[in-house]
RNA sequence: AGGGUUUAAGAGGUGGUUGCUCUGGGAGUUCUUUGAAAAGCUCCCAGGGAGGAAAGUCCGGGCUCCACAGGGGAGGACGCCGGGUAACACCCGGAGGGAGUAAUCCCUGGAAAGGGCCACAGAAAACAGACCACCAGCGGCCUAAGGAGUUUUUAAAAACUCCUUAGGUGCGGGCAAGGGUGAAAAGGUGGGGUAAGAGCCCACCGCACCGGAUGGUAACAUCCGGUGGCACGGUAACCCCCGUCCGGAGCAAGGCCAAAAAGAGCGCGACGGGUGCCCCGCCCAAUGCGCUCGGGUAGGCCGCUUGAGGGUAGGAGUAAUCCUACCCCCAGAGAAAUAACCACCACCUGGGUAAUUUUUUCACAAAGAUGAAAAAAUUACCCAGGUAACAGAACCCGGCUUACUUAAACCCUGCUU
RNA sequence: GCCCCCAUCGUCUAGCCAGGUCCAGGACACCGGCCUUUCACGCCGGCGACAGGGGUUCAAAUCCCCUUGGGGGCG
């Protein structure tokens, strides 16, 4: 598996599970920009799955803001909880930023959590 | 300088790093007694990877299934003429009418086949009729004057009847020229005519119909002759009539494979289904078919990209478009692929430096020249910032519409020379 | 992706098919007044809408086209 790749085993892609993430997995805000929700999974890597709202009309920026996501993702793997099942929900009000700015918060509140134990630690699972 | 109209063009480029997706090639690995192949996974190499509107889903096709799409009805679309096209409601060229000072734009079968509607206002809204006003030639009636006759009477005079003239008219009539309206009111001008008037009659113009000639493929145009005094408002993006066209559904069409599960009840030989507008016709039919309730899956493959395809050159045509030759293969995803960052070039904005030109001021007694300072314009270099807007394929094409940014040409108005 | 439907006061709706009498009617809500010691009920009055633009027509909520915003269905 590539450090910083995002291939279709890495992706979520099914309905099935989605809700599964959905219905088990624990929320996460960021900065009321993200939605972050995870659950563990058996895989022993990370998923990703995105969830872009229709309130955000045009589909050329709900495409921009799926891109940032998975980018952002690729390139910060480590940040996230180890093993899981990710899925981000971005706010509508995502689209007035730049991705410079999101990287920049995402990364200050990701890094704080993760210095606590109940986030990134043997409690966890 | 301002306003307007039309047409055309455009969607930043190159390279690198990390990553996504598809195709082709290669290597490894899993399974197996062994070997090989296929498939999956991982890695490497090479190549491709959104739009002019991909959009709205408004039209027209291809394609697939329903029977091979057949007949009738209903329903829908279109509508001057000619051409283009697979087809169109599109495009090109023309005709007639309308809007605008103009560039230019817009509209288009039939209202004497029939039905409906035309509010308010107005005399009257489609058969013509006649509210006001006008007229007094005709029939009445009223008033006045004059004449004649009869009756009463001595006479004067009175009454009645008739005639004539003049005036009048809430009667019978004449008339449609004028009339506050309205979106729309039954030709216009002049003359004759009359009681008053009027296509009532006449001249010219207009209009309708008929016949002919010329030009044009045609729509139509021009001209000549005749007939008609003129009869015939609007609305068909109301119904309708005429002509032309359309069978229905849509890639979630449709086909194949795999997996899972639990059945129960009811109906069915001219009834039901295939059929998703209806009828006919056609097809299917008993270890069959349909309906209702309940249960189980909702995974993979094909369709899926070579096509009314693109580029270049030549030819035909006013043009839309078509023909010929050569070359090219140019997205195929599926919780859905193009992003992030950097460098350079190009463009735009702001600032600085230098050079050139012009103007003003100062220095020398004055002019010129020279020097200095300030302002403006142009060019070059450097620095900083920005690189947009409209917007994302989902079977594929041809259009329309709605969006974005520029440029050019043309028209009108004003000012300067 | 494809195929349909809808839009009228703050809310629910009538009118649209067959255009005019509609500066659009009704109910609830809101505001003011009357009634009542006061509130409620009741009575009277008021405020308030045709999603936006263009066209046909003398005249458009209604007919036609475009845009915008909602809702539903499919294997």
């Amino acid at each position: 598996m590539k450090k910083e790749g995002l291939s279709k085993k890495e992706r979520i892609r099914k309905n099935k599970e989605f809700a599964k993430v959905f219905k088990e997995g624990k929320k996460l805000w960021i900065n009321s920009i993200l939605l972050i929700i995870y659950t563990p999974n058996d895989l022993g890597y990370r998923r990703l799955g995105i969830v872009v709202s229709k309130k955000i009309k045009k589909a050329t920026q709900r495409n921009k803001v799926k891109r940032w996501i998975r980018e952002l993702f690729r390139r910060n793997k480590d940040w996230f909880p180890e093993s899981c099942d990710v899925i981000i929900i971005p706010h509508p009000n995502l689209i007035n930023l730049s991705y410079k700015e999101l990287l920049e918060k995402v990364k200050r509140e990701l890094l704080s959590l993760r210095s606590k134990s109940d986030f990134y630690g043997k409690g966890y699972n």
